[in-house]
DNA sequence: ACGAAAAATTGCGTGCGCGCAAAATTCTGA
DNA sequence: TCAGAATTTTGCGCGCACGCAATTTTTCGT
């Protein structure tokens, strides 16, 4: 096991997301620049972007880092009777809810700077695979995996939008009655319930 | 109805797109610059970020332009006793049909170019906006017809990667037996007609 | 037909993303 | 312990993306 490098790896990145993330609420995002960011981990400005491939990606990767193993890891801690859909969902609806998503004012922070925004609701690509994983994991045709975990994903990205459009809006003194973050997962999830019933069920 | 503007940028843009495709394919898409692109098209550099958002996308565009009325209209030409998911599907795999995509080469350099290949599935994502207003036309709350869309656009996506992943494998020599591309697509979406049928199932 | 308003084009400046090759660091086997 | 291999870091250079403000082009009311 090669550990000194990897865990050398692992902190620096670990020193990025923290360094940007720090920066990025005390000067605000558009004023951080990578050097900064860079300089501030103690690390060539050149190899920032060997660990995160945007500016932004470093500061948002500080509040959404381990998301695609929590997913794995609550699927596989649910008993084998409990049906997909509902293992599924309860997965990714568990890493929107409030706990674990790093301090308030970074959420308030990516939901009011559009870079971020855009980039937070990428990071959900992350999860594709893993979820992948977990589906096939439980019977399911590698094929049909693919498919149900980037709807799933897919379905995501249409909540969580929808939730910083009203967060954003918010700050206009418009706010919308809406549902939580949380809710709002579950019910676009839950469209592809009956999917996944017909995919599980072997023809 | 103002038409010498629209006019006008309707022509640069397809300038702009005609030109990129032509000097990819003359000159191989790693050799040329956005300043080729301007220049051919008679345009400022700067004016090219105007219209297309990266050095690939008038590339991919000139492939993909008008991808998404054509889904709408595909959809809308369908009798109304045809059910959705069945005119969603044929509307989306019409569109990855060998006719109207454009010069085969073009695929060719696209399939085989990591860049150009990644702008390409990105594109999918121009069919998500129409395919709502198409679903949500068809009787169905909007929130319903968003995540739909979503899922499908997901789907297409999914079905490109493989595709691509398969025809640029076989440029090293490996190929491996696998459906065409609208088999692809459909199969891919299908999984999601459960779905569809529940959601267009008043409750 | 003309002048003001609206909109598109352009040049400029800045920071970013990344390929490349050299230098520094870490790992491996004897 | 040490030399060579493997990997990471770094500096450099180039082209790209885009905000901004000035300029040019198009539109519209009279």
């Amino acid at each position: 096991m090669t550990t000194l490098r990897e865990h050398k790896k692992q902190t620096t990145r670990v020193a990025l997301q923290e360094a940007a993330l720090r920066l990025a609420l005390a000067h605000g995002p558009e004023q951080v620049r990578v050097d900064d960011i860079a300089e501030a981990a103690g690390v060539s400005p050149r190899t920032y972007n060997n660990y995160f491939s945007s500016r932004e990606h470093a500061i948002v990767a500080a509040v959404t880092a381990q998301r695609g193993s929590r997913i794995v890891a609550a699927i596989a801690d649910r008993p084998d009777d409990v049906d997909l859909a509902t293992a599924v969902i309860d997965a990714v609806v568990g890493q929107y809810t409030d706990t674990g998503s790093g301090p308030p004012e970074a959420m308030l922070m990516i939901a009011t700077t559009p870079a971020l925004r855009t980039c937070y609701v990428e990071t959900v690509t992350s999860i594709e695979e893993p979820l992948t994983e977990a589906i096939a994991g439980r019977g399911l045709d590698r094929e049909t995996a693919e498919v149900l975990a980037a709807a799933v994903e897919a379905a995501a990205k249409v909540a969580l939008k929808r939730w910083l459009h009203f967060t954003g809006a918010a700050r206009g003194g418009l706010v919308i009655a809406t549902g939580s973050l949380p809710e709002l997962v579950r019910a676009a999830i839950e469209t592809f319930r009956p999917a996944f019933a017909a995919a599980a069920r072997p023809r």
